[in-house]
DNA sequence: TAGCTAATTGCAAATCATTCTCATTTGCAT
DNA sequence: ATGCAAATGAGAATGATTTGCAATTAGCTA
């Protein structure tokens, strides 16, 4: 039986197992990338990342990586126009994004209203909505 | 000095020109095929509903003529979760899409208090919404 | 109507992101 | 320490979309 997790090494390690996965230095290694991460970064990106930890990941696993944590509700994939896909942890509360046309930068904003419309709307049409995608793409004003 | 349009198709070929093309005959097929849609058809399918109106039309001029038209804002492209993109003629007032997880169904609907919604909250971030995309993915309850 | 020319087309090759194959390695339960 | 299913890296494969280029054509002008 394990005890609560001693470190962010632990965490991670338990994240992994919670997923039913093996945690092994790879897994490890994207995970930390990532979870450090405060922006979007694709798969290349995040790839670079995990290098500067641990030089000897292929850009394989983190595609497998990221498509297993998905699976698990761990890391969310986000897929901006004309763009490879993007990927954050699922642990901050939900949020949608701004996209600054002009610089590329991503912005996160809530709305519980928006969420609590959307809701409504589907229900209406006899729907339940599982999971969405908001993207408001925007210039300086 | 052109006069206004006769029939369908001298429409289809004022909006290609309005676009500043030339009104093709294979432009003036694809334009056609999607405008009947009453659907959303990727590349393929809108190549094969183009060929029974005009059997030369290459896939290439399919993407060609949508990235066109996209461009001078005749036509939206939408990318839902991970299919190839589609196509609808922008003519219709703006409206979202809802996906139906288990059929693969896409329902439209509108909602103006979201609309006002995501203007307030860009414009609260100092930024106004150029375009957006809302997609809901949902299951029948 | 004929002729001109830049725009357009089809085809094949190129790109790009992502996935798959498979031989080799490794986490971890026993 | 041992065994084996799971995971990995390298490279090939895939699928959607774009691009290069030589041949064709729409839409002027004369
Ligand atoms: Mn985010
Ligand atoms: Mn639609
Ligand atoms: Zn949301
Ligand atoms: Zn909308």
């Amino acid at each position: 039986m394990a005890g609560k997790p001693q470190s962010r090494y632990d965490e991670l390690i338990e994240i992994l197992r919670a997923s039913g996965l093996k945690a092994t230095r790879q897994r490890k290694a994207v995970l930390l990338a990532l979870s450090s991460s405060d922006d979007h970064p694709d798969a290349n990106e995040l790839h670079r990342r995990t290098r500067v930890l641990d030089d000897d990941v292929s850009l394989t696993t983190i595609y497998r990586t990221m498509s297993e944590l998905e699976k698990n509700g761990v890391v969310h994939r986000l897929s901006f126009e004309g763009e490879p896909a993007r990927f954050e942890t699922a642990d901050a509360p939900h949020h949608d994004h701004i996209i600054d046309l002009d610089t590329g930068h991503v912005i996160e904003f809530q709305s519980e209203k928006i969420e609590r419309l959307q809701a409504e709307i589907a229900r209406e049409l006899g729907y339940e909505v599982v999971h969405h995608r908001l993207e408001l793409y925007c210039r300086k004003r």
